[in-house]
DNA sequence: AATGAAATTTAAACCAT
DNA sequence: ATGGTTTAAATTTCATT
């Protein structure tokens, strides 16, 4: 059974996902049911890995002004592996994921500034055997970056 | 003065970045400082909209099986405006930028499978007024998903 | 801005249904 | 799986430096 089956769930998935930090005695107000519940279901959820309370920092407040993402083509496709391998060990990369279309793997990629960019293309990324070719493009401006919508993954459970 | 100037701010932020729920006595146990510190600094942190704490929702756990990105070219450009406008209202879009290279647009769906993409496509983004073109490639693994490393961050103010 | 201490609120653990 | 009760712990407020 999917969590979202469960309106329980969902009301408290809901509420957290705004105010990570609100308590289990507030969110048992909000939706009267007992406080005790409400932690034994957070538990449960937590336990799932379908929540985990984090704290988000703004990447642009704290120095962060180049995000682009690369685009990278793999050839001999029997690299695929090892390249994953040591791209996720890259801590300037946040998203890293398998893609379909033109290229094989995309990467998306926090660095400080050009030069930071320039350096980890060339240094780290560029010099993995099987990285034929690569495209990068900055992210010029964020108009929206936000959570799952739930209101949507609900009308799948019905 | 950036937060990570500062050597508490950038403590605090690493602790909570891991774990949101974290208490504001565990985290003074761990550096050394006093709670009601803590608490202040975990204010104006948050305050100045450097720190937020989320619910994270696992997308796949909750039935979304299909993320993709799809890149927008615009034309006349005179319709950018309004596109990123509505564009922010869809809530599949979790994640909507202004982008460099052969398009002008990216924006990341989250969508429970092939046919929901299929409809977000034909009925709320392609009959966009300037919408030229668009080029959807699917994510089909995600390696990596992480938060910026402060680690990198923290160099840049040295 | 940082701290210590007191008052209030919350979380955790336990047990029962 | 839910909910009530008790004990321990954390938060919040306030005063002080």
């Amino acid at each position: 059974m999917s969590a979202l089956d469960d309106e329980l769930d969902y009301k408290i998935l809901k509420l957290l996902q705004k105010d990570g930090r609100m308590s289990f005695t507030e969110i048992s107000k909000e939706i009267n049911v007992a406080v005790s519940t409400i932690r034994h279901r957070y538990i449960n959820l937590v336990e799932d890995g379908i929540l985990k309370i984090i704290g988000r920092v703004d990447p642009n407040k704290i120095g962060f002004n180049a995000y682009a993402s690369v685009l990278i083509s793999v050839k001999p496709k029997s690299f695929m592996n090892s390249i994953f391998e040591e791209l996720t060990k890259l801590p300037e990369i946040s998203f890293l994921a398998l893609v379909s279309g033109d290229f094989d793997v995309e990467a998306n990629v926090m660095c400080r500034d050009m030069e930071h960019l320039n350096e980890l293309l060339s240094d780290k990324i560029h010099v993995l055997e099987g990285v034929f070719d690569t495209k990068t493009n900055m992210y010029m401006k964020i108009y929206k970056f936000s959570q799952p919508d739930l209101e949507l993954a609900k009308l799948s459970s019905k």
